[in-house]
DNA sequence: TGTACATCAGTGAACGCGCGTTCACTGATGTAC
DNA sequence: TGTACATCAGTGAACGCGCGTTCACTGATGTAC
């Protein structure tokens, strides 16, 4: 906010929290993340974060919450000007698993119990929110009679896929040499195509 | 073993706090997993468990060991008994959903980075080891030309439908009022069925 | 069977650390008149 | 434009806590002779 480093207000705290707070969290995991070390990296007292943020259980909500938005809006983007339904799945796919490779700390947290959502219900809300939105998404791939387990294994895969990439987990066998992107690409575009078979 | 409660010595300790560790990671998650707590509940000093494990997180990649071993023996024996491929696919895919459900928190910790494997290569092992065995009986159920991307995809699918089943994500259009092994298998049943169209 | 002794597996006191949280405070900002 | 005042958003000292880790110790166990 251009506000002088001087200044004793500091403009916008809580969205500085929140941002630094996804910094801390991709080097050192949620175990890493504490008010205090949020508040030492911007340079702010140590109890200054407690006026935003009354537990460092809500930080992290906040953190979450703001993930979930930015993949669900990352993947409904994603299949905008694809040419057809397949073709939009995989690039959905592709979206998803992409998000989770880039920040995967966040993506952890946001499918973790690090929060309890029950505490939270804001986080609780968007999550719900954001993959429901996903719903429909998935399922036109399949035409009218989408069955709800076809759905659910397709995002199962997608999910799992995104799991076991920031895991490190598929065996060099599967992996063929290829990089992340190129797997999941790879293996989505074989689970389209599987999928599609008249 | 049946050592008396008095005894200065207790016996069998290492395996003690590993099956206690478990214990506490299934109620608390690894942040509320100390040394200090767990040598707590066994009732003996806080310091004993220092001569089994060095760190707090040598006994957490003992405990992620043990888990890779229950969960490659549960499903390699799954699909043994099963009649035809596809019904062994759906076998040991229930086995490895129905292990994530029955012990969410562990599952958690095997695909986590709360252990880090660089200082843990016993476990690097394990995990490796474990996994790269479910893989053929994953393939068998492609017949001879499987291609990797169809083995990872499947693998994909059930591991992901294991987090989303213990993270409570899918929402009620999908589950349909079913409980969660009850909506794993008809996913899983769909998905063999998707796969093995002629 | 008895004794000496090394080794193993615990004890418990002590240390320093970072943390969350509370509290009285104070500087900066915005509003009413 | 100026002044008074409420409110907001920080500060920094202090607290108590549980933790990992170290250390000198001691009781129990196993082995050699």
């Amino acid at each position: 906010m251009a506000t002088s480093d001087k200044t004793y207000h500091h403009g916008d705290l809580r969205r500085a929290l929140i941002a630094t707070g996804m910094k801390v969290l991709a080097e050192s995991g949620p175990a890493g993340l504490s008010l205090r070390e949020v508040a030492r990296r911007l340079g702010v007292s140590h109890s200054a974060p407690s006026r935003h943020f009354a537990t460092r259980e809500a930080l992290l909500a906040a953190i979450a919450v703001a993930g979930y938005e930015n993949l669900s809006a990352r993947t409904a983007q994603a299949g905008k000007q694809a040419a057809s339904a397949d073709e939009a799945m995989v690039q959905r796919g592709l979206a998803y698993v992409g998000f989770a490779l880039k920040h995967p700390a966040l993506f952890r947290l946001m499918f973790s119990d690090h929060v309890d959502r029950k505490a939270h219900p804001d986080l609780a809300a968007t999550a719900q929110g954001s993959l429901a939105a996903l719903m429909p998404q998935v399922s036109a791939a399949y035409g009218e009679q989408a069955l709800p387990e076809a759905t659910l294994a397709a995002w199962s895969m997608v999910h799992g896929l995104a799991q076991l990439l920031i895991d490190s987990q598929p065996p060099p066998e599967l992996r063929g040499g290829r990089g992340n992107l190129e797997l999941a690409e790879a293996t989505l575009r074989a689970m389209a195509h599987i999928i599609s078979r008249p």
